[in-house]
DNA sequence: TATCGTCTGTGCGATGGGAAACAGAAGGCC
DNA sequence: GGCCTTCTGTTTCCCATCGCACAGACGATA
């Protein structure tokens, strides 16, 4: 089983002090792991399984911002010394995932400066995704955002497919729901993906990217200039 | 002249240090004061000037990501131990600020505990107003993102009165010179603002609030949730 | 006063997408 | 097999905004 990617960079001393403070938990799809306004209880490595934060706007569906898998981690903005969560954070794909107290997370930064320099990196390229998105939602279509998007759950997903009903995927990118079944039906046209009642399968991965924005390949190239390659 | 708000809430002690290490200087109206991807050679505390950072598009003209008065700063993701320039950043009101060498600010952090853990407040400040942004550009109309931005922008200016050509704040949100001339046309019809050949004065405060989205009170609010209220 | 550049007002067709509704298709369940 | 729910395909109408173009207005400068 692949490693969180995160605690992989992590010196070997310190990655397995950590570990032993964390549980491997299950991640259930649809699970809500937490909810803005409150202060975290855990924080998540996810191993298998992927997250969602989204924004709960007034008058709107969430609107999805960020995808967290093995290459991230909820509740990163604990580095910061604030407790206080700030999205609202829901189980998009089931799998597993490192489970620790926010105590404890508390406790390993004041004693782990790696640790703590791997979050504020980590949060620096979360600053930069979060940037590329703002003007991704701006001036992008529904199809390349929508291609970007399983770019990102295909990156995070342990198998060539998964489950997204064109209403969800609707919610996650603000759009009407026949927006993306015309987008989709339009990927799916050209061999590039193919879904039936759900169940999505990526056939085509390069089409994807071809047919995606830019802000898909940047976001990549912010992580691994940020923590370098593999 | 009122002191910058982030310094403004450090001790006196540690408030005097940094100041010591800081030079005045002027901020001109057009400048660019740093360039994605370069290392940071200084950072900035606005006084009465401000700054604009801007998000470089492929194929669009370069997008308002926010606005820096006296309230915030230029170059808190130092303070994540990373030196690279994350976004275009330039004079959007000219003024007067306090300059500080990147070095200086380093060797700070590592000496001055109370900065570090403001800077950090900020930096948590910023990914809430940021992830509000991604929500505004995707759902909010023009005359409201208008408004919003107005506001951010009266915050931060010396007086009601402030030199903005619809071309330019076309740019800064990313719309058509022509649809913020409609939109603009609208506010003034109602006596919020008035404006001719660039120069904007704003001449209701509260019709301004009350027709932009409430994106600008959220953001006030996770301003002055970290910080304390003034 | 004449000229020029900048800034603003306006109008046109085109378009991506929103809102709502409905029909068909595929599974699950009895 | 029959029924119901969920998911998908499609249509119609509508609107905000785009892209473009051009005209008017104002200020500066000669």
């Amino acid at each position: 089983m692949q490693q969180n990617q995160l605690l992989a960079r992590l010196p070997r001393k310190e990655r397995e002090r950590i570990l032993a403070r964390c549980q491997k938990v299950d991640l259930v799809f649809g699970t809500t792991l937490c909810e803005p306004a409150s202060p975290y209880r855990h924080i998540w490595f996810p191993l298998t399984g992927f997250i969602s934060t989204v924004a709960v706007m007034d008058e709107h569906e969430p609107l999805e911002i960020r995808l967290i898998g093995n290459e991230g981690m909820l509740g990163a903005t604990l580095a910061l010394g604030i407790d206080t969560v700030p999205l609202r954070a829901v189980v998009q794909g089931s799998g597993t995932a490192w489970r620790m107290s926010a105590a404890a997370l508390r406790r390993e930064l004041r004693e782990c400066p790696a640790l703590t320099r791997m979050l504020k990196r980590y949060l620096y390229v979360l600053g930069a995704q979060l940037t590329q998105s703002t003007g991704c939602n701006r001036f992008h279509e529904v199809e390349a955002r929508l291609a970007r998007w399983l770019l990102l759950t295909h990156d995070r997903a342990p198998a060539d497919q998964f489950y997204l009903t064109h209403e969800f995927l609707a919610g996650m990118l603000g759009v009407r729901r026949s927006g993306i079944t015309i987008a989709a039906g339009a990927l799916q046209e050209r061999n590039i993906i193919s879904y039936s009642r759900g169940e999505i399968r990526v056939l085509d991965r390069k089409g994807l990217e071809a047919r995606s924005c830019e802000c898909y390949a940047l976001g990549e190239d912010d992580y691994s200039q940020v923590f370098g390659r593999q």
